[in-house]
DNA sequence: TTCTAAATGTAGCCTAGGCTACATTTGTTC
DNA sequence: GAACAAATGTAGCCTAGGCTACATTTAGAA
């Protein structure tokens, strides 16, 4: 055993927990987030175009279209799309739900970060990102603070 | 070729591309967010209780210990740690740098959270994934921001 | 109808970052 | 100084999400 284990007091357990719980959140978020960009993504292509075809998809994402049909099948595996060979792809009723609500989430945060004076172009670059760590409490509290602007 | 690509008016390319850049930079992001909270953990450990153990970080951040020292490999790799066999953690200049960036960065999300409104249990949550897409415009924009306040 | 380019799909490779199981080293305690 | 428990390190496995190269299908054009 480490000598300093001993010497030194014993940490705060309870702090250290919640650290750890914040880092295993954050994980989480990360694991589901190109799902959500997905389906909000092909969403938008639905409504937009008419279609969302995987090279449609990875054009828009800067991936390759390889890439693209690999993140579709484990969309599809999830039960949030479908689609059949040499066809489109196409959100289930579960899928539009979460584009829904991304798409929501997405536009109340690229909001939030113009109300407090973040210039356009960085706010909807970081947006990207930061939309799919914002919690349903989070998004509420930059709800509220936009209406009383 | 598909017909519809034929019937459609060509979609806004530029659009198109600023769209897939904003998905490369979160992807960017997502790929140094390891290496940040670590950097800002082993800065922590050492202030508060004199050295950065593996167990230790690996707790903090929920992880198993063999995961951490996986991380903590890729960290040296990157010349941002150092550490000798059933030694310590160390940072190095670059490593110390960075930790203090993030460190900052982080300090700042947070109290932009709490500004605009959000629970502190949530900021807090939400601060460790959000932090990693905040860009340097975008933080100078909440230092502002808090000093208007 | 046939040809051909684009779209789509498949295969196989890579890295990051999770995990468990096992081996080794360390440092305290007896 | 030996024994033991904790810490550290290693090995090997897994999944996600990148990539390139190649095969197949589609659908518009000739
Ligand atoms: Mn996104
Ligand atoms: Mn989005
Ligand atoms: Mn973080
Ligand atoms: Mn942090």
């Amino acid at each position: 055993m480490n000598k300093s284990r001993v010497l030194r007091p014993a940490p705060d357990l309870p702090a250290e927990e919640a650290q750890a719980a914040r880092f295993e959140k954050a994980r989480l978020a990360q694991s589901t987030a190109v799902l959500e960009d997905y389906a909000e993504l092909i969403s938008d292509l639905i409504a937009s175009e008419g279609e969302a075809r995987p090279t449609d998809i990875a054009r828009r994402l800067g991936v390759s279209h390889a890439t693209a049909i690999k993140s579709i099948a484990r969309l599809k595996r999830e039960g949030l799309a479908t689609s059949k060979l040499y066809r489109g792809v196409f959100l289930t009723p579960n899928g539009e739900t979460l584009a829904r609500r991304v798409r929501t989430r997405h536009r109340l945060v690229v909001d939030l970060l113009l109300a407090v004076g973040v210039p356009q172009g960085a706010a909807e670059a970081d947006a990207e990102g930061i939309e799919h760590h914002v919690s349903d409490e989070t998004l509420r509290a930059f709800a509220e603070f936009l209406d009383r602007k």
